[in-house]
DNA sequence: AAAGTCAGGAACTCTACTCT
DNA sequence: AGAGTAGAGTTCCTGACTTT
């Protein structure tokens, strides 16, 4: 595919995705969004598929799983009532899906976060050197972030980079993701001279931008299970880990390592959050 | 190269029911 | 109330092919 038309379709592709994202609970047809992108629906399955490397419905699936996961955190609503609010027709069906998607049953994540938020007792303090990156800034709808790590990935195939390690990928945040304007994401590989990596790796990466992250104090957090628990995870650690811990929220911006092998299972991923955080400058009362 | 069509199989959701 | 299971119906995905 050249390069243009690639750009051209990511564009279009984008109109789909801010349209499933803006209203998950709405009934998304594959006619009906292949009409968005102005596509015939069986033409836009394929480019969708190219560009994007997941099937439509399995970004409807994502989006719908991620944006229920949020609403389950720190909430008492009726877990049939969530299911609606997401699109799904019934309680049992929104279940299962849930289940395949976490390993988790909606009620489960409901009680895990609650009860100290998901094992948010599991956090540890870690100081981190400086950590040299290559990737891309992210552009477009938040739920497009896999599809971006994709292009990473092919790029990064392209620059040279074979035998990627374990633990080489990682997610920059900055801002509020709440607040799509104020925020901003970085997907990157972590640098070969500062990643444990072995054999040959090509340090030509054209086309990727450098950053450095700075090192540190972090709160550290390993979410075993699927990415799409990673933003309830964010919220726990952010309402129920940081005002208990006598920390602060430093300015540096927050990191999530993948330490998952490409193509594992949702369920058995792991992910560290890395929450930068500093002593107060006085202590705190009581 | 890009776009459109078709058909068959795969995967999904829903419903109904039972169990805890 | 929530979870698990099975069957039925619907929708999606994909490969092969044709057209522009």
């Amino acid at each position: 595919m050249k390069a243009s038309t690639e750009a051209s379709y990511r564009q279009r592709i984008a109109r789909v995705v801010e349209a499933i994202a803006a209203d998950p609970a709405a009934e998304h047809r594959l006619d009906s969004l292949a009409a968005l992108a102005a596509f015939s629906p069986y033409h836009f399955h394929r480019v969708y598929r190219a560009v994007t490397g997941e099937a439509l419905a399995d970004t409807i699936r994502r989006i719908r799983l991620h944006h229920a996961a949020s609403l389950l955190v720190g909430s008492n609503r009726p877990v049939v009532e969530i299911a609606g609010a997401v699109g799904y027709g019934s309680a049992q069906s929104f279940a299962r899906a849930f289940r395949e998607f976490t390993s988790l049953s909606p009620s489960e994540l409901q009680r895990l976060s609650q009860d100290h938020g998901a094992g948010a007792g599991a956090v540890r303090l870690r100081e981190l050197p400086p950590m040299p990156l290559l990737g891309l800034h992210h552009q477009g709808p938040l739920s497009m972030i896999p599809h971006t790590f994709r292009r990473l990935a092919a790029l990064a195939t392209r620059a040279g980079w074979h035998g990627r390690a374990p633990a080489s990928l990682a997610g920059v945040c900055q801002g509020d993701p709440e607040s799509e304007a104020d925020f901003s994401y970085f997907a990157a590989l972590i640098r070969p001279d500062h990643a444990d990596t072995q054999g040959a790796l090509a340090v030509d990466a054209a086309g990727l931008t450098e950053m450095t992250v700075a090192g540190g104090r972090y709160a550290s957090f390993i979410l075993r299970g699927p990415y799409t628990l990673i933003n309830a995870t964010w919220e726990i650690l952010f309402s129920a880990w940081l005002p208990a811990s006598g920390h602060e929220p430093d300015h540096r911006p927050a990191l999530e390592l993948y330490r998952s092998e490409p193509g594992t299972a949702p369920a058995l991923c792991e992910t560290e959050l890395l929450l930068p955080v500093r002593l107060p400058a006085s202590p705190p009362l009581g």
